[in-house]
DNA sequence: CCTGCCGCCTGCGCGC
DNA sequence: TGCGCGCAGGCGGCAG
């Protein structure tokens, strides 16, 4: 790449828990222990959850330094000295990335103190943003709703499975609500539930305890792997902390695969409208809840 | 309180 | 060739 070239925006998967984790990581890496010079808000949407707009985010990070980045779920926050954060949210296409140039849908930049590369928030739909959080270190008031993830040390197997089939709702409703288990995306919930054999719209208020700590338990380690897939890629060729892991390009079993064959049974993933989205799965090894009324 | 649905966004691929 | 449309989807807010 020639010098002063840009690097082009690097393409992602839609970020879950595995993909923002490796941000957290990269974030740790190449953020923590550095102090803001200054931030340049390039589109007011990025920080549209912030109060004071702005002008007022970029003013009060000015000399705050970053301590270390927590994560839950699909949520991470800067902690900042003073026991003060940023919270951040990658929606659908947001990217930490370092040094990104002139990219097109940059959206906020940080500079720092040391003269250092710049951390740059990149997101071409506009779904994510930050936000300051006063006394937000170990967690930030706008996600005290949102539940602890599966790959949380603390995370409450038994609890969670109690808090899902006290739901009158269907089981991938459930696993996609983050205030009962969070970092599930639409992706993660149609390969744990192909994994746990389970329909996507099997009623949870009556589905046994043991089929939903299955779909739990799947959950978590289909995310285990994608993380372990993708744990290294954020200090590659581009220095980008997007958290691409590759993992979308190999290893799904039912999302995105439509008509192909179920690689455990052989029968053509199937495709349903839900939620104004897609739910792929098997219909061999998935059966839908037989009525029994 | 509980549940389900809308709207926010942009780029891409498709059909006409 | 170009245009319009459907699709992708996390989440806050709100309706019922």
């Amino acid at each position: 790449m020639p010098p002063g070239t840009v690097p082009p925006d690097p393409p992602t998967a839609v970020p879950e828990l595995p993909e923002v984790e490796v941000v957290r990581r990269g974030l740790e890496v190449h953020a923590a222990g550095r102090t803001i010079a200054s931030v340049i808000v390039l589109n007011d949407r990025a920080v549209r959850r912030h109060p004071g707009g702005a002008a007022d985010f970029a003013a009060v990070l000015i000399g705050r330094t970053v301590l270390q980045v927590r994560r839950r779920g699909k949520y991470l926050w800067l902690v900042l000295d003073g026991g003060d954060a940023v919270l951040a949210h990658l929606g659908m296409s947001g990217q930490f990335r370092v040094g990104a140039g002139d990219s097109p849908h940059l959206r906020v930049r940080f500079a720092f103190d040391d003269g250092g590369p710049d951390v740059d928030f990149v997101d071409q739909r506009t779904f994510g943003g930050m936000a300051f959080s006063p006394g937000g270190a170990e967690l930030p008031a706008a996600i005290s709703h949102i539940a602890l993830d599966l790959l949380d040390p603390a995370f409450d197997r038994a609890g969670t499975v109690r808090a899902i089939r006290a739901r009158h709702t269907e089981i991938k409703r459930a696993l996609l609500d983050q205030s009962l288990v969070s970092g599930i995306g639409n992706i993660y919930a149609d390969e744990a539930l192909w994994r746990a054999k389970v329909h996507y719209t099997r009623p949870t208020a009556v589905l046994p305890g043991r089929t939903v700590g299955a779909v739990l338990d799947a959950a978590a380690a289909v995310m285990s792997e994608a993380l372990a897939a993708g744990g290294t890629s954020f200090d590659a060729l581009y220095v980008n902390v997007n958290g691409d892991s590759g993992y979308f390009d190999r290893s799904l079993a039912a999302y995105g695969q439509e008509g192909l064959p179920c690689p455990r049974c052989g029968a053509p993933i199937r495709r349903e409208p839900f939620m104004n989205r897609s739910s792929y799965f098997c219909p061999r090894c998935q059966r839908r809840a037989r009525w029994t009324g």
